[in-house]
DNA sequence: TTAGTTTCTGAAACGCGTTTCAGGTCAAGT
DNA sequence: ACTTGACCTGAAACGCGTTTCAGAAACTAA
């Protein structure tokens, strides 16, 4: 049963109903009524996939994720969601595990008009890749892209980091373990993170602090073990994310070692119940924001500020 | 650019390009390489929703849930995903905060074959409805039907339900309070919490410790708070989720209050920080299993156990 | 050598809705 | 009376890949 059908059945043209069923002006009462009613005997729905191919838009935005246990993505995720819905957009799940290959396939599938646009909330191709895909339809990253011609929602980082590190300064910490997602080299955001830690404590990172792939609770939980049985004992520990903080007080905790201040990142709720100093990376916002670019035909940034946020001990969910 | 074109410029027809792309038997090496050639030359690929039209599949998959905060939903989610992505599968998140019309309105882009099946991790419309719809597409649950004759992966939870509560009875409590996220009638998982109350308590749930639409931290926290308001001062609270049971604890917390026993569910970090006792209810494994049911053709129901989990104080991350 | 089987190939139909364009009607305006 | 413009309609083209089917060529088996 399609539309050819229902035209003949009810005496008119496919032309006339598709006009019907789009509410188009030019259509006589008689037609709507006659159509109308044939649609309705045999309960007729059109094809989304031969409306999509004829129009050459799905209305699916492409989320393209590492992986799905960071609540930076959940974050992000939803802000696209919660501006996706409303425009009568949905979002179709890109799991890359940072897999170069990966992506190149979701690029492809863009290529190929599966999706309107492609929103990278992190990236294992080069940004290159990405800016000579943007010929085939609207891809929009996640992070500054510096003189990269493509559009991009992100959070600016720096001053944050900036008033993370100088607070830790003035608790007089001197011994600082960093545990990042990914290495200095691969990321912008670690980068970043190196560059702040230079600027307040006058050096580079210390290589022995440093542990890199570290994402969940469980892994800050093993990375302070790494330190301890390395005979490391930080006095501060900046984590990638406030749970990760919370698996590494956790070890301390259970051995009954002094615990070391902490900062966390993404006001996780780990970090609220522990009442952790922390880093609001705005990635709901980010996530709107890169929505809207999305739909847009011309390249553009904007950035958010993170907020870097030391809570007092006494708590109240906001409300 | 498209097949035909192709086949112009190669001298062969479109059929013998679709089947170089498609790698199908019965062409030759010459018509082959000719193809192979335009193709490169062109920087030609396919079009997917072409392709989907033609084939009737798009390898979508439609998971309808009512939020996006809740690891419930998230849980599935991700099962759901780490069994669709080696099957070349994608996900299409519909949210629909159960709001009936707008699952009616996924429902009927199942009809017009917009997703090849749809899962529900949790509905608003009736089963008659879901049921109804398999006509138009395969579509799978996450609850038990009873005997409605349609697909589900759930979790059976009355064993783990009445493990906790007995645990509790042990312990001496009186006056149980209820977290819930939905209301008695609503939903089937409220019903079985007040089964097993019953079972073990010998009473129905005391209405005015019952609070209903509490679903994270802050929900949490404002119904112990509503409690202690209306003078209700129980000995134990029974959450719906590790979350919520945390926020409730803060009250107390910030309020130099004793803290009633508690138990949460769907193990999640807050609880493990807090050393909780939970009820792991396997969303992970119900997505799985949910993706599997989505692709068969016949309808079939399974189900896991989930698990009351009592934690020593000593912690130790799971590696 | 004959009958039978593979291998190639392409025209045309198919999946299905949208849009363009030409042709026609009818009422308002001059 | 004549132009103008708004309204209505449908054939055909378009978006684009897949599949069927018939015909031809080439090879195998008897």
């Amino acid at each position: 049963m399609n539309i050819h059908d229902i035209a003949k059945l009810s005496g008119y043209s496919a032309a006339t109903v598709s006009r019907v069923i789009n509410c188009r002006k030019y259509v006589s009462d008689d037609a709507k009524l006659a159509v109308q009613k044939v649609i309705k005997e045999y309960d007729y729905v059109p094809n989304d996939v031969a409306r999509d191919l004829s129009k050459g838009k799905t209305h699916n935005i492409g989320v393209v994720m590492p992986h799905t246990k960071h609540p930076y993505y959940t974050g992000i995720i939803n802000g696209i969601m919660d501006a996706a819905f409303p425009a009568g957009y949905r979002i179709v799940l890109l799991p890359s595990m940072y897999n170069a290959d990966i992506e190149m396939n979701y690029l492809n599938r863009l290529r190929r008009k599966a999706y309107d646009a492609i929103i990278f909330t992190s990236h294992g191709v080069s940004l290159d890749d990405l800016v000579n895909y943007q010929a085939y339809g609207s891809i929009v990253c996640c992070h500054d892209p510096g003189n990269y011609k493509i559009s991009a929602a992100y959070t600016e980082r720096i001053a944050s980091y900036l008033a993370a590190f100088k607070w830790a300064k003035k608790q007089s910490v001197h011994d600082v373990a960093i545990f990042l997602s990914r290495d200095f080299t691969l990321s912008a955001t670690s980068q970043l993170t190196r560059k702040a830690f230079i600027e307040v404590f006058g050096h580079i990172p210390t290589n022995d602090l440093l542990r890199t792939g570290v994402v969940t609770y469980e892994e800050g939980y093993k990375s302070a073990r790494s330190l301890y049985e390395n005979k490391k004992y930080p006095d501060m520990i900046f984590a990638n994310g406030d749970d990760i903080a919370a698996g590494a007080r956790q070890f301390y905790l259970d051995n009954n070692l002094p615990i070391p201040l902490l900062i966390g990142q993404e006001n996780q709720l780990s970090g609220q119940l522990l009442r952790l100093p922390t880093i609001d990376h705005n990635f709901h916002e980010i996530g709107k924001l890169a929505f809207e670019l999305a739909l847009e035909n011309k390249t553009r940034q904007v950035s958010v500020e993170s907020k870097f946020i030391l809570r007092d001990q006494k708590s109240c969910p906001d409300n």
